[in-house]
DNA sequence: CATATAATCAATGATTATATTGAATGGTTG
DNA sequence: CAACCATTCAATATAATCATTGATTATATG
């Protein structure tokens, strides 16, 4: 192969691989789920990491250096968001590469939400179709800003620590589909949880809403 | 947030973690990148990419720990190859992003391929409607055993190396479409100039064969 | 202007990743 | 079985990444 040639692969190699380097840390990679639902701010990261501020920030900095993630300066505060839908297209790369092919991710995922779920969650595309239907309600139980940012067209918004008192906003006879952040979030379970012990019909959808935009399914943000 | 669900979401975002640091170096990827065309041994990936064998051997063995490759043994040689389509759909999004956010990939890329074009490639979609149609030779340049593992539906094999030698084999009045194994491949664009300079009617696929498969277009594999 | 708040920066030591070299392994060939 | 080939392993030195700490910057508030 001729000099040059090897010169332009290397650094175009480098550039790509810069890319999956700024993904290379479980914090960043959890960064860009959250930042998928909506824009936070630094400090609210690090409280829902659990992490402390300066080693969030600088995470954040690695992210935005490869310009995965972009900010919006309010006040003093600064919020950051997913730069473009290519950036949650590669996580959801890597993660569906990991529950298809890698043994451990099934284990903790079944070690973790074991015997919880009695019902099987619906596809996207179920969803989709039930919808045409018009025979269920979609419940969006994530935080209201959240929401707000997007959600699936037509659904409602009941944030899962408001569900307890909010449950007369609810039909008893139509089923109730509840959905949250994605497959790992534990919002959606935890509305089903409670809306089948009182008596309501319901069932979970197995994606997050970033997944569902992704499959260009039909998406509301509040203006 | 519960200590059980923090110890949950460290544990499944390491995993995650660990498939994009296995992304993580420009040599893994570019093997990732051959190894979408086909199988190959360490000592011809070595060749491919300049580098010693036991450098490429160590890469390699990052890759099959996180499950991206598999290996196929023959005598004393070891054939490395993808595990699955979820692997190129990774580095394909990895490149997407780049290509579309990076200014710096588009400053590369321009500055080696600059003025060897004369006419626009065509997308996937493109090629894949003027076949329908009927009115195109489709032409694979890359190396018969790529060619073997996969080829576009109906595509005629003549390896860039052969292609002088073998230009009786083209027809001078129907349309030329050259490809090879992605957009940063260099062998369609010198297809391209060798037949249009010969006075044949000759243009360049934009994406490679794993692009071709990904988008779900028509694959044969030679048996 | 002083104080408070939010975020970043800079420096540190510890850990991890990398390329190189040469030796070891496993299989083939004569 | 000896010689050979392809690949991997092991050891080492160098470089990069990481979490933590405390200092610094920028903005808002009184």
């Amino acid at each position: 192969m001729s000099e040059a040639k090897r010169i332009f692969k290397n650094q175009l190699y480098e550039q790509f691989a810069r890319v999956a380097k700024a993904l290379a840390h479980p914090h960043r990679i959890e960064l860009i789920d959250l930042l998928a639902q909506a824009e936070r701010s630094v400090e609210d990261l690090a409280s829902e990491l659990g992490l402390p501020v300066a080693n969030v920030s600088q995470h954040l900095q690695v992210l935005r250096i490869a310009q995965m993630v972009e900010i919006r300066r309010e006040g003093s505060r600064k919020f950051y968001r997913v730069a473009d839908g290519n950036v949650f297209e590669i996580w959801r790369a890597i993660r569906t590469f990991g529950e298809e092919r890698l043994a451990e991710v099934d284990r903790i995922v079944k070690s973790f939400f074991s015997d919880r779920e009695k019902l099987e969650p619906l596809s996207g595309e179920q969803l989709s179709r039930r919808i045409e239907d018009g025979d269920v309600i979609v419940l969006d139980v994530r935080p209201e800003n959240e929401f707000n940012a997007g959600h699936i067209e037509g659904a409602v918004s009941i944030p899962i620590r408001d569900l307890k008192r909010r449950l007369k906003e609810l039909p008893r006879k139509r089923e109730i589909i509840a959905y949250c952040r994605g497959p790992y979030c534990v919002y959606a379970r935890e509305a089903v949880t409670e809306l089948t012990a009182r008596g309501f019909k319901a069932r979970r959808l197995e994606i997050g809403l970033p997944d569902w935009k992704a499959l260009g399914l039909p998406v509301t943000a509040t203006r």
